[in-house]
DNA sequence: CGTCTTTTTGAATACTGTCAATTTAAGTGG
DNA sequence: CCACTTAAATTGACAGTATTCAAAAAGACG
């Protein structure tokens, strides 16, 4: 639990603007191995062996730049890849019915994306990039192919995709037994905690993804959002400035979520 | 879609009412083969050759009696096993930091329990059977030596996993944007779906959950669900007593659903 | 510098939850 | 087999929370 969290420059955000927009189909691609890859204790090679890893390098994963605004792939799409995301955040989204979008989670660097598509060979969802962001493309079949020489390797990606299981367990469980704050002060601590995982501030952070996003997600309206930001503020549990957070009393955030009384 | 729907005889349920609780413990075991299943196009050999099916054979998988209320895992034991329905109802369920209990889904014969303990070797949720039950136990490791030989049963469970990842998703679209009919709706055409695909009515079933289970799984409270049920009756569109369902408007309910208006 | 999007805030409404009482069914033991 | 006890389901009244509609403010972008 004890990462060491080097604090990264979060004025970077302002510093330096992304060009968004522009450049959509710029596909600039390059080689990558992960046995080199900073995010290798992250990402998917995380529990293998030398050995292993070595293996994986062989397969030369793609990797690719996807603008802010764009899509990596849309749902219904064949299924061939599954991404890992190397930096910048990306949301992943269904669309209903009625055509409004119904946002399914966030996912940022070192984490695998497409991984629904598996089931029907076409994927269940869209990845959209938040910011300008860099991917790596994994070939499923080479990735089966890796994992039927190797038991341990088999067991990573199985064990990749129920911690997907997992992890939308436990957004069930938020969605259907929390309440407007509780529900935000959860996902703000989650955040907080990934952000940590990867030498980032975990007091202090910039949101990628708008209220409506946001709301979305935890299954709130936006005006819902923005009233509960507000809500923290003035009970001096957060700084709130539009997408910039600094979080004032995690403690009191956590506990939101434990009591969870309703 | 147009599978034949053997109309099984639904008043079974009361002419032969089980004997509950009682033996919990008898742990009748017996040997069974996916071969000679009369579940292997609904369970986990759906999808596999011949050959294919034998080599699961092989295995021998252990068959087991769960009485009703009884728990076949609990959240947080050793997984060893991937456990298959082959008849009766369980639900899965997490416990809150409060105690309170979280239900994270329901059971039916030919599906697949336990695939969320891959991530951390650990069961992530418990099974409780709602009625009297019969399962296979599956060794996961076994299965995975499986796997490792053919890469045709590694797809099947890879497939397994992300069908599971499929349906938390759309249950989380369900928890994050529909209303109580809406939800309650979708619940049953649900259900209505999965009994038919198994040769049950479509129109007419037994819940073998209460109401406080409903209201857990679909994020409302038992009363709601109550009143939910109670107003469908009075629009015609199901006869309800108590858990005896009919549904006398099958478009209606998929109205509901599709509208998603909130 | 004007336009468009995002965010904030207010007021009224609608929906679901809470508390409580009653009914019905089911299980237990004499 | 019946009276008793317990659990499940229904229903009403009221409270509380989130949504809807609307307007204004603040940035972002060309």
């Amino acid at each position: 639990m004890s990462t060491a969290t080097l604090q990264a420059p979060l004025r970077a955000f302002k510093i330096t603007p992304v060009p968004a927009a522009a450049r959509a189909t710029s596909v600039s691609t390059l080689q990558t191995q992960c046995s080199s890859c900073h995010l290798r204790d992250l990402c998917l090679p995380c529990g293998m062996n030398a050995p292993e890893v070595e293996r994986l390098d062989s397969l030369m994963f793609t990797r690719r730049r996807v603008a802010a605004g764009q899509t990596l792939y849309r749902e219904g799409e064949k299924f061939q890849y599954i991404y890992a995301v190397r930096s910048g955040t990306f949301k992943s989204s269904l669309t209903l019915a009625d055509g409004r979008e119904q946002v399914s989670g966030f996912h940022m660097a070192g984490e695998l994306m497409g991984l629904d598509g598996v089931a029907q060979g076409k994927h269940a969802s869209s990845a959209i990039a938040l910011e300008d962001t860099e991917i790596c493309a994994i070939p499923y079949s080479h990735l089966n192919e890796l994992a039927m020489q190797n038991s341990n390797m088999q067991h990573v990606v199985s064990r990749m995709m129920s911690r997907e299981i997992v992890r939308e367990h436990s957004l069930m469980m938020l969605l259907g037994s929390m309440n407007a704050e509780e529900r935000l002060a959860a996902f703000l601590l989650n955040l907080s905690q990934r952000l940590k995982t990867r030498g980032y501030s975990a007091s202090e952070f910039h949101l990628r993804m708008s209220r409506a996003e946001i709301g979305s997600y935890l299954g709130m309206k936006l005006e819902t959002v923005s009233r509960t930001f507000s809500a923290f503020q003035q009970q001096g549990v957060l700084e709130v400035d539009k997408r910039h957070i600094r979080v004032l009393d995690l403690d009191r955030l956590a506990r939101a979520v434990e009591m969870r009384v309703h």
